[in-house]
DNA sequence: TTGTAGGCGTTATCAA
DNA sequence: TTGATAACGCCTACAA
């Protein structure tokens, strides 16, 4: 076992000051072409590598960046933290990555354990809780101490900072104009509740669709699900014996369940009822039927996320009061739980 | 913007040494008690937390472990992490990511770029590149700096080190027996090349079950898989016209493919042919029909392997020297695919 | 051309 | 009871 060698270790093997090295290594012309030789050449031999520790404490920045998330088994985040790691390491960053776990309180713990020192800057998507509590305090700590902050799909307009967000909305009316297009009359939306902000927006872009072809809203057509584990039974529920034609659900599970539940009420996917998903994971692809989804682009989320950190980063303070908000489009994927 | 306040800062403000400071925080007996009310309300009120970084290089160590996995997309790895980050953060460590995309190159550079000073040590399942070259210097470097290292999944005899392996060839074993056990005589089995450690063991598995069961093994009925690209091209050609009654997928890619290719062949899954995969993903849980599986308890994985990691640095290093090898077990979760 | 000294934020040892 | 000092590993302005 051969630890790790040191400036000091170095400068005492060779009989000169450590300043001596250190310059050598960074190939100063103040140093002796002869001294500076011998110098790398003993660095090589024992792999010599700065310590990040002393340069972080040194230069005031650790290079990583942390990214909050409420859960990593979901495909979407998954997404989001590779194209996050890409861009960051391709710019000399680290990631450091902690789940919330949905959790306002584990997300707070997080936060305070990241911004002593370890982290330069913080890439988050919220928590359920914290959305629901309104509580951001620990956010605008973090703004006040100088930590850039981007926030991303689950954001919310009490924070000024960069945000990176999908177009809600519009994919949402995307997705039911398809529906209409293909010849839905009576369109069912499976949601979720008004505060997790994704639910409210898409459910907006569902009816803006609805109201820009002249049909009406009907609420009876409307399910909000509250609680994830009993989604299955309450979608299964939701869907017996309606007359519906189209189902626009907003994530992939919900879509899967309302098409199991079709199917069991004895009609046909796509023939009879048409569904369409959002976030467009691994699920969607190989289901059967596979399915039709509003594709959320996580990979580019992330890395636009960490190019937007970065580069607040790396610039000066005075540019950094300008915070934008980058609205990722986008796609519809055509698969075969809809009609063509 | 209220930077983070420092000992320093508080000394100067109250006008005491920062040794001072730092010992009232500490609630150490060696200081006043009027002095300790003092600085712990003013260091409360401006919110003092130590910092990281200065702690890690004066202790040297940084309370971090790296996890260095080839894919993040991908649902085992995934839950893998989250076993990881449990573990760790319930311990007061952070985790930091890297991706290797299974590349050599990436690993390597993953791995020096965490090794000095980034970590305390490293949990790592090994890039598919890095099996194939049998390249193993980065890692026997890290371990001679003396920082520990706990590999999973897919592992290597030729490192010396603490390792958490799933009992593959026990649970491939435990499938096939199955698929016997519920009457099928002809039993194909859908596998990766060699060099992938667990596409060798589970074959070894498959082989062992049929012939405690004095069935002989039929080569023909043998696929291994080299390009995951066109696995689902090659799968549906094998099974194209092929007489069998079960297959074993060593993961769940396959095993869907192989459902879809046995449909397209105008069988029926489970009542011609029974199916059994191997990582329980949400693929298999919510395809249709849901698969069986042998569940890889990826989340268990990771908390073993990150108290392993823990313990070791925790530990005097005479202790150091001894080495475990966990062999999670596998579970066989029955579902829709095969027959009952 | 090389070396000295100070500082990044903390803690521990020892002196006052 | 409090404070000065050194050290963790590195860099850099300045002195020799």
């Amino acid at each position: 076992m051969r630890p790790k060698i040191t400036l000091k270790q170095i400068a005492k093997e060779l009989d000169v000051s450590i300043s001596t090295v250190s310059k050598a290594l960074r190939d100063s012309p103040e140093i002796g072409e002869d001294t500076k030789e011998k110098i790398k050449a003993f660095a090589k031999f024992y792999n010599y590598k700065p310590n990040n520790i002393a340069l972080s404490l040194k230069n005031r920045k650790t290079k990583t960046i942390g990214i909050i998330i409420p859960e990593i088994v979901h495909h979407f985040f998954t997404t989001v933290i590779s194209g996050v790691e890409k861009v960051a390491n391709e710019l000399g960053y680290n990631v450091l990555v902690c789940l919330s776990d949905n959790s306002f309180d584990k997300e707070v713990l997080n936060m305070e354990m990241l911004a002593n020192g370890s982290t330069d800057g913080f890439i988050m998507s919220l928590a359920k809780e914290t959305m629901q509590k309104g509580d951001y305090h620990h956010l605008v700590e973090a703004i006040n101490q100088g930590m850039p902050l981007v926030l991303f799909d689950r954001v919310i307009d009490e924070i000024t900072c960069d945000k990176v967000i999908i177009d809600d909305v519009n994919g949402a009316k995307k997705a039911v104009q398809h529906l209409i297009d293909i010849g839905c009359k009576k369109i069912a939306l499976i949601s979720t509740v008004d505060y997790v902000s994704v639910g409210k927006l898409r459910t907006k872009g569902y009816k803006t669709a609805l109201k820009d072809n002249f049909f009406n809203v009907d609420e009876s057509l409307i399910l909000k699900i509250e609680e994830m584990d009993e989604s299955e039974a309450e979608i299964e529920r939701f869907l017996k014996d309606k007359d519906i034609d189209g189902v626009f659900a907003v994530n992939e599970h919900f879509a899967i369940s309302a098409i199991k539940a079709i199917q069991e009420n004895g009609k046909k996917v796509p023939d009879d009822v048409s569904v369409i998903g959002f976030t467009d994971g691994e699920l969607s692809k190989r289901f059967i039927p596979s399915l039709t989804t509003v594709s959320q682009h996580g990979t580019r989320m992330g890395e636009e996320a960490a190019r937007m950190l970065i580069e607040k980063l790396e610039n000066t303070p005075a540019e950094d009061e300008k915070y934008k908000t980058i609205i990722v489009e986008t796609g519809l994927v055509t698969r075969n739980s809809t009609k063509s």
